[in-house]
DNA sequence: ACCCAGGGGCAAG
DNA sequence: CTTGCCCATGGG
């Protein structure tokens, strides 16, 4: 295996926070791919250790150029965000493969995360190429879906959004929306051409710009971050809209905000079900805009 | 049995 | 610009 030294970094929170669905627990650490190499990694005495992929592609996948304590020193410093650091610190936000992104998260709507691991393995596994020795697959690319029918993505199990999936293969196949263009344009422009794709709104737009194109503004607001801002941000406020919260998140979180955004989110969702109200001792009231 | 899940889209107020 | 409802499916 190939040694890499790494800054402040947490490899298993960073893979189990919600940003990506196909790294499965393997020994001390973990296997998956990146793009269409299969990787093991594994954290231990203070580096990360590799096998599959250039120490450059781990790097640069796992964004450990990205400068966190800069960015920590932007998060607001209110009681929940402060909690929401000293439990999360050490994620990093990756830059994953644009479409690989996309379509799992067009895949995410109303479902749990648990749920959206098993569709994309399922995904790989019918139209992906097997890569490696070890029964992994690379995420299949937008023509390979785009040949596929709605009714073999039914059976992976994809519901509704099966039809909005095999839409959007087809509009990249086809060059309709152009992901690699994406990269260029600012972020309004960006998000907009993601939207034309179906099954792809403000929040998954988000996520995307987010975890693959490295706008690390990006916040997307899902119904966990709903409930800490209203809870936390906008208490006892009634009819807060969700373009108010966008607006509020924009201003209030920074030019990390996407950062501060996936600790409150990956927070809230580790204190949740731990006796209903335990977690409302450690998150004080703040002042609401 | 019930409720909700990292939403989007479209019609109707 | 907002609210209501449907879209399938699995897990708690």
């Amino acid at each position: 295996m190939i040694r890499i030294e790494t800054g402040e970094f947490n490899l298993p929170l960073t893979l189990e926070s919600g940003q990506v669905f196909h790294w499965r627990p393997h020994g001390v650490g973990y296997l998956g791919s990146i793009g269409d190499r299969p990787v093991r990694i594994e954290q231990r005495d203070g580096a990360l250790w590799i096998e599959g992929a250039e120490a450059e592609w781990v790097r640069h996948y796992f964004a450990l150029d990205h400068p966190l304590e800069e960015i920590y020193a932007t998060f607001p410093a209110d009681p929940a965000m402060n909690a929401a650091l000293a439990y999360c610190r050490g994620i990093r936000i990756l830059r994953q493969p644009a479409w690989e992104c996309l379509a799992t998260f067009i895949t995410s709507a109303m479902k749990q995360v648990k749920h959206i691991e098993q569709m994309s393995l399922a995904i790989r596994e019918r139209w992906g190429k097997p890569i490696g020795a070890s029964g992994l697959y690379a995420y299949p690319t937008p023509e390979a879906l785009a040949a596929g029918t709605e009714t073999e993505l039914r059976e992976c199990k994809l519901g509704f959004r099966a039809k909005n999936l095999l839409g959007a293969a087809r509009a990249v196949a086809s060059g309709e929306v152009d992901l690699a263009a994406v990269a260029t344009m600012d972020e309004e422009h960006a998000r907009a051409e993601l939207c034309k794709l179906p099954g792809v709104g403000e929040k998954v737009a988000n996520c995307v710009l987010l975890f693959a194109y490295e706008r690390l503004r990006a916040f997307p607001i899902d119904v966990w971050i709903e409930r800490v801002l209203r809870q936390i941000y906008f208490k006892g406020k009634r009819r807060v809209t969700l373009a108010r919260m966008q607006r509020f998140a924009a201003e209030y979180f920074g030019p990390y905000g996407g950062y501060a955004q996936q600790y409150l989110f990956h927070h809230a969702r580790r204190t949740e079900r731990r006796g209903k109200r335990g977690s409302d001792r450690s998150v004080g009231s703040v002042r609401s805009v």
